[in-house]
DNA sequence: CTGTTAGCGCGTTCAC
DNA sequence: GTGAACGCGCTAACAG
């Protein structure tokens, strides 16, 4: 393994010299920078981190803390995408990314230590649920860090959060199918997060701007991307007196499988009964009808969520929450009851 | 920050007696050791993984090198899953995981650099398509190596591979669709890789063994997860002179998109004509009509990458190739053409 | 512009 | 059983 004192001793410079012209210091004319740069390219050197790291007391990378599903990790239909867009942007960036054990979540102390013993430049938190208190200390901590579809009261202004329009998603959502003659519709909640509050408020408004008064009975609580209770929800709503002529549902893969429940109890999906999903999985383009849904950007969510991470890192402040676009798909999963 | 240093301070022993507290030395008796542990952790000292990496020349920590479709990255349906299962268990086992750029792919010592630099202790390598230039030199080295789905003669011996058994799933399911009274069936074949290979072989035994004369028109070269072209060669199959009555894509996800593509020609999926996959994917179960295909198991793919890993790490030798079982899920994709 | 030198935090050898 | 001291490879004063 060669170091910076074997090329300084091949190139008769010192060590610094090599230090220096390695790191393009302004201190050393071009002509023996390059110079340098060649020898230590033509003698194989490979750069330390270890060593950089340790003297310079950071480490040139970000970590990520997937702290959705346990089932689906980082194969998540939605966080996966993020994922990927985040890191091309980070690694265009120069900035090296580390998958953040959930292990070391199980108390907050270690979280934080474990991150600190990397020397981590920042974090991103995918959120799938609610923040447990090991990741609010890491919050609350100097590590720049970014959430995603996490937001809090309690940790605006120590941190950025960034999300789609969900609101005004669902909002769109719930109008344009309003528009196709529906006056009954249900809402199966995923959980009790805040990108579920956020949906259910442009759902209610939606409604009341359509003088419907919004029917308690008509919300349930699911879960999202689980299927365990889907089925249980669908009996629950379509057992009322006044059963719903159109159902939400938390994501498109719930609604996936409510097609196939809904179908052994002899519904036709769009006909005699209309279905709508959200986030816009590529795949449920493919269904049969297609699924009327909300597209949230899971490209533009990773970029922005790097493009921030990045502007932290360097001081450079942002608003403290960003709402990112999302376009209403319009299937056929939802059929007009108009005259 | 507090170092060894001041634990040692504050203990009033020396700093060596603290290393090898925090290491569970043997030199140690217990009572030392646990009373050092404790007062380290109530100073909240946090181990300086550079400095410890410097001083040993390692890292415990393993990067994933992810060589697939660019469109998709980690997002992948398929490596997404090998992903997950894999980091989940090297988190396990107290390894970190890096993501490798696939900016360091450009040439080939430029990516062994960063690795070593990393002092990684050795590389996934997930490859959605042949091994560049790049890659070759990385299986080469010293650095332990898995390879998933991209079995080379040129490496085998120098790394480990792991893939599903592609052949004898696409053996089984042709076993299948030749139950069912097809006697043409045609092959979108993905791009030149093994898997591929693999694939063909199973699907030319099966016809054999039936008695059927594999006819090379009914072959035609598509791309994996890749939509671009997909209609064209169905176009191509539909206006042979003969045009078969079932056609295999190279993966589930183009398969979903035949659907409608063939629907938009007034084909009835599983009636008209047949229709089948590979992969598995789990909302494949949810298209109408279901989709035939064969599954491969990612978990189990995932799992047995980390543990081979592990293995190599630690000196012990494996089959330099392991193939993991499949099966093949019977959808309504194919209908019977017996009388 | 360049060289000398002092650590960064830790593991480890060699004394005691 | 424990401690003193050295050095891993590098950066950044400081000195020339």
């Amino acid at each position: 393994m060669v170091t910076i004192k074997d090329i300084a001793r091949e190139g008769g410079v010192s060590v610094s010299t090599v230090s220096r012209a390695l790191a393009d210091s302004p201190l050393l004319p071009k002509s023996t920078s390059e110079k340098i740069k060649r020898l230590a390219e033509q003698m194989g050197y490979v750069k330390n981190e270890a060593a950089i790291s340790l003297k310079t007391g950071v480490s040139q990378s970000v970590g990520i803390l997937s702290f959705v599903d346990e089932a689906f990790g980082f194969s998540h239909y939605l966080f996966s995408g993020i994922l990927d867009a985040f890191a091309k942007r980070m690694n265009d960036c120069n900035y090296e990314i580390f998958l953040i054990s959930n292990k070391s979540l199980r108390d907050g102390d270690t979280l934080l230590r474990s991150l600190r013993s990397k020397k981590l430049c920042g974090v991103l938190i995918l959120c799938g649920y609610s923040q447990t208190e090991s990741v609010k200390k890491l919050i609350e901590s100097d590590i720049p860090t970014i959430v995603v579809d996490g937001f809090d009261e309690d940790i605006s202004e120590m941190t950025y959060c960034i999300s789609s329009e969900n609101r005004w998603g669902m909002y769109e959502l719930t109008s344009a199918i309003l528009r196709k003659g529906h006056r009954n519709i249900a809402y199966i909640c995923g959980e009790d997060y805040y990108v579920t509050h956020e949906r259910v408020r442009g759902f209610r408004q939606a409604l009341k701007e359509s003088g419907i008064e919004p029917n308690e009975a008509m919300f349930v609580r699911g879960k999202y991307y689980n299927l365990s209770t889907v089925k249980e929800n669908i009996d629950i709503l379509l057992s009322r007196p006044n059963p719903p002529t159109c159902i939400f549902f938390p994501d498109d893969y719930t609604a996936f499988e409510a097609y196939e429940i809904l179908r052994n109890k002899g519904y036709r999906i769009g006909e005699d009964i209309s279905v709508a999903g959200f986030d816009g999985l590529e795949l449920g383009a493919h269904l049969q009808p297609r699924l009327t849904t909300v597209r949230q950007n899971v490209k533009l969510l990773g970029r922005t969520a790097a493009d921030t991470l990045l502007d932290a890192i360097s001081g450079k402040k942002r608003p403290y929450m960003q709402l990112l676009p999302v376009h209403v798909l319009d299937g056929e999963s939802v059929c007009s009851l108009l005259p």
